[in-house]
DNA sequence: TTTTTTACCGACCACTTGGTCGGAAAAAAA
DNA sequence: TTTTTTTCCGACCAAGTGGTCGGTAAAAAA
């Protein structure tokens, strides 16, 4: 970790324009050549740091695509107080940065969980294991919720984040056409709309 | 439409494989020569029916991915009475069918959107309109549920739309992985929470 | 300085891709 | 029956595909 300064520095660009290209244009629709060639580098060099075309797209998912579902959506929700404001702000910031972002093919996680489904086993389980480390954490966040009376005692923590991330998931996927400014909008309404049947009631 | 009745037959028959092998294996990910393989026909065969794949696949969104979203999910939907039990039938129906289909990678509609995304524009419109088509009845079914004293009048339908599809498409896309029942089950209980925070409100 | 290890090059391989084309059965029309 | 049209065959092509391998600079170790 300290000597291999430069193999980690290739690898790691390596990775980065790899996932970009796998990201915008899907995994079965890159090939290696496309990412050696805009990096100008060769199929030597990548062979060199990797097994094989798959190994280095698990290699993507563990380095590049868990801290990037993190730090958008796990982190910023992570032991904070109230669940609902909590959750609006993180899903308002994530839509908006996707907006905002000339390069938006949709949410990255959905994306490939959808292109590998049951088409590459060993791949689809590293990203669903992204996914329950986020639906863990929502869980988490809204018993926590309870506790702390924002939320009622009878709601279905597990159900909730199952629905949160199922309509996260499809706003992103409907974003990518465009118009993502509207839909954006609209998708908070509602969202708040629903939060608004979770909240704990008023003791009068 | 009489005399070249083979003619429909050949390339129905096409069609049908070749929306099974797209559908399982992703476009991208499956060639002219396996959907041939697989109906033991020629590359003559196939190149006298269709100009392209691209042609061939824009013939399938057509024919068969357009019919099948609209049996089930524009069709039960259609004029009918009470907007929140009817979506609500149309999604538990649409969900079980798929949770008990051996072969089910996902909802065949989000599913292109997602893989066609900014990568082939012309197919892009054609899965979009689809899309659109369904967002307009859905509107159409909320804002006559608000005259027949079902909807809240202060509901927007367009975001309710567009919350529903989106929530839909997510879970569709989260219960490849297995486990649909019990998604199913928890989506369907959100969901009718959420309706619950539409409903028009009781005169005193 | 010499030796060894690390990092990379690029020709090459077997195979698959979408697509073409001359021709030949099969069916329909004459 | 003969002719024409429809439908299909399969060899072929250029352009990729993921992956291998013998070799070589440059850096590190000796």
């Amino acid at each position: 970790m300290d000597k291999n300064l430069k193999r980690m520095a290739t690898m790691h660009r390596m990775q980065v324009t790899g996932l970009e290209l796998f990201y915008k244009n899907g995994y079965y629709n890159t090939s290696i050549d496309d990412i050696l060639k805009s990096l100008s580098l060769s199929k030597g060099a990548f062979y060199y740091h990797f097994q094989s075309k798959e190994d280095f797209f698990v290699s993507i998912v563990q380095n590049l695509i868990v801290r990037k579902v993190y730090s958008m959506l796990i982190e910023p929700i992570e032991g904070k107080e109230n669940p609902f404001s909590v959750i609006e702000n993180c899903f308002e910031n994530a839509l908006e940065t996707a907006e905002h972002n000339e390069m938006d093919y949709g949410f990255i996680l959905s994306n490939f969980i959808s292109e590998f489904n049951r088409r590459n086993t060993v791949i689809s389980n590293y990203l669903m294991d992204i996914y329950k480390v986020w639906e863990v954490n929502l869980v988490s966040i809204l018993q926590k919720g309870k506790s702390d009376g924002y939320v009622d005692r009878h709601v279905d923590s597990e159900g909730v984040a199952t629905y949160l991330i199922s309509s996260y998931m499809g706003v992103r996927t409907l974003m990518v056409q465009g118009n993502c400014r509207n839909l954006r909008y609209k998708y908070m309404q509602q969202l708040r709309h629903y939060f608004s049947s979770l909240a704990a009631k008023e003791i009068a």
